[in-house]
DNA sequence: AATGAATGAGTCTTCATTCAT
DNA sequence: TATGAATGAAGACTCATTCAT
């Protein structure tokens, strides 16, 4: 279930494939500091130490980067789903919701480049929907498999609200780190007490 | 309670504020649709019917109007929430996560072109935090007048979380008016499971 | 017969429309001498005494301010060539000749700059056709004013022929000033050996 | 009567021979199609089916690259003229009026990328007064073989003067074959008529 | 006070050319 | 020798902001 990497020319020798990660990383970081707009191609070129004119030859435009970055977050956040998968049948709810929100921590870093991106980058709008249909039906089905008594629609519904719910995640855990209310635990909390009351009955 | 509006010059005749409201109106609508650093002044001024020099004279900056229309919005909120503070005592948790999230409904729009704002404007930023707690002490306030023997650690913690999940609302909405699953009723229940939950010992 | 010009904005002030005016000339004497994509937006601006955002306000790209000079070309011919039907009758060939290589020399510098253009901007290789069936009908119309017994459809292949010798005439006399062979005598000479040759019979 | 091509380093096996043809057919095909600027090295390299670094091995530069190709027609020019030569002696005006045209037909599409190349590459610019002088001293004594009586000075006028029309030729084979005027009998016509006006006394 | 024009730093992007493997 | 990668100067264009009428 891969997704068409939209990468300018996939580099054919040893040191491009590298630059193509480090410009990648570069972008990531930068887009989550300071925004997608904010953030200038220049900028990404530096602090993966190369030149502009390296960053063009495999991304042909800012927008193509930002979308290979998102689809590399979204493939990520896909293959993870499919291990909680297999694990899911017979979790109860608090464990189901710790593991979801496990999950969405260790990709962290990633999710805040890719919220930086997803209102940002027209061609990233576009793609959204299914992308997100995609995670959702992972969820559901992890849901189900949790919880085998769980209707189909009541699942999906459940899965598109635990999703939005997963976005906050990141912003939550940063928020506590700064010294702010320990909101992570909360979370947890939060989403189990969900989980059960959508499942019982 | 009112927050220091960085208006460059206060309208001294009626047919200043009103355009004043017009441009903020304008602007509030183009920062929802476009986000901050999309929209151009030019565009602000036409959608308001004005000139650019007209807008200059009322802001100062594109960061001067950003300011003003987030402090509208976080003034409209405020108010309401001290209007369902008074109605707090006594509301069981469902009831309660009902009015809270009606109240986030009610200021969807407002909300939209605030939400475009926070990340991108550095004067919102900066305000962002001290904004935040006035609100959660707020909704703190609230909770403890609906259930009286909630500590006041937890309803700190509760709030917090619960002012997060709130910004979800309109983003709900939305997706549910453009066709996709009926998220409204599904974080009506997630919010009351939470509250019923905090409060419960 | 006007045809409309892509000018951005009109100018809505005495000093815009000046403004319009010095740009114009600037760019027509740039491509005239370094050609379309030698010649730099900056360039134009410069010698126009204008900064680069001065010339953007008027112009939306460079294509468009080609465009309005192509434009600008093309109506001064038109009007010429119909000061000329209104003499035309009972010219006798030679004098014919004569008077279409005048009118050439007289848009010498207007013919360069456009001939600069016509086979680099795109958006002038569309309208080409169009605008050069205009002339030729012209031509066309004047050759049977000058000889009344020449048939259309010969009228039309002349007209057509008459158009690319015409098209030389700048050319020819940059030569012969830049200390070539007497050109411009020659071509005289030639037109009016033509439309002898077509007329006869 | 060989210029000096400007290549990098002679071909010194046969199939750098091949390489070297078909990177001057590509660079002639695509600047005749988009001109000098428009079109880049690494679209030539492509469209001869070559790298960008394979390009830069035979020529030094882009210039270096046009001139080649611009002496290559010079040069395929000037022996047909030399075979035309041969034949003129007694050649009534319309045959060899004729004579000339074809000749320019045969060489259309050379002809087509030399004239994008003769505005925009200085080297050529520089070279074109020497070139231009040798073409028309070709077709002096060309005119003078046809017509004995013709004086020198007269032969040198008119050979200029063909040079210009017949430069015409390619492009109104093109228009002829667009489904525009029949203009190549046109010019067949035009160039008779001048070349006995010429002639006669 | 109101408005259109002016400004220019800053952004994305291209492309001829050079390098290193 | 052949080829892909690296480089960076340069160009079109944008837009917040300031001026002048």
């Amino acid at each position: 279930m891969s997704i068409e990497a939209p990468i300018a020319k996939a580099p054919q020798r040893a040191r491009g494939v590298q630059r193509v990660a480090e410009l990648l990383d570069a972008g990531a970081a930068l887009f989550a500091e300071n925004g997608y707009e904010t953030t200038t191609m220049t900028q990404i070129a530096q602090r993966a130490g190369a030149s502009i004119g390296s960053l063009y030859q495999f991304f042909p435009s800012k927008e193509a980067l930002a979308e290979a970055l998102f689809v590399r977050y979204v493939e990520r956040v896909a293959s993870m789903l499919e291990d909680l998968a297999k694990r899911a049948p017979g979790l109860p709810p608090p464990r189901l919701a710790d593991r979801l929100i496990d999950l969405m921590l260790k990709v962290r870093s990633d999710r805040d480049s890719a919220a930086a991106l997803s209102g940002s980058v027209s061609g990233i709008v576009e793609r959204r929907k299914s992308l997100r249909g995609a995670t959702r039906r992972q969820i559901a089905a992890i849901l189900r498999a949790a919880s085998p008594r769980l209707r189909e629609k009541a699942a999906a519904e459940a899965a598109a609200m635990i999703g939005h719910v997963l976005k906050l995640v990141p912003t939550l855990a940063k928020e506590q780190e700064d010294g702010g209310q320990p909101l992570v635990p909360q979370v947890r909390k939060m989403l189990a007490a969900y989980i059960e009351c959508v499942v019982k009955r």
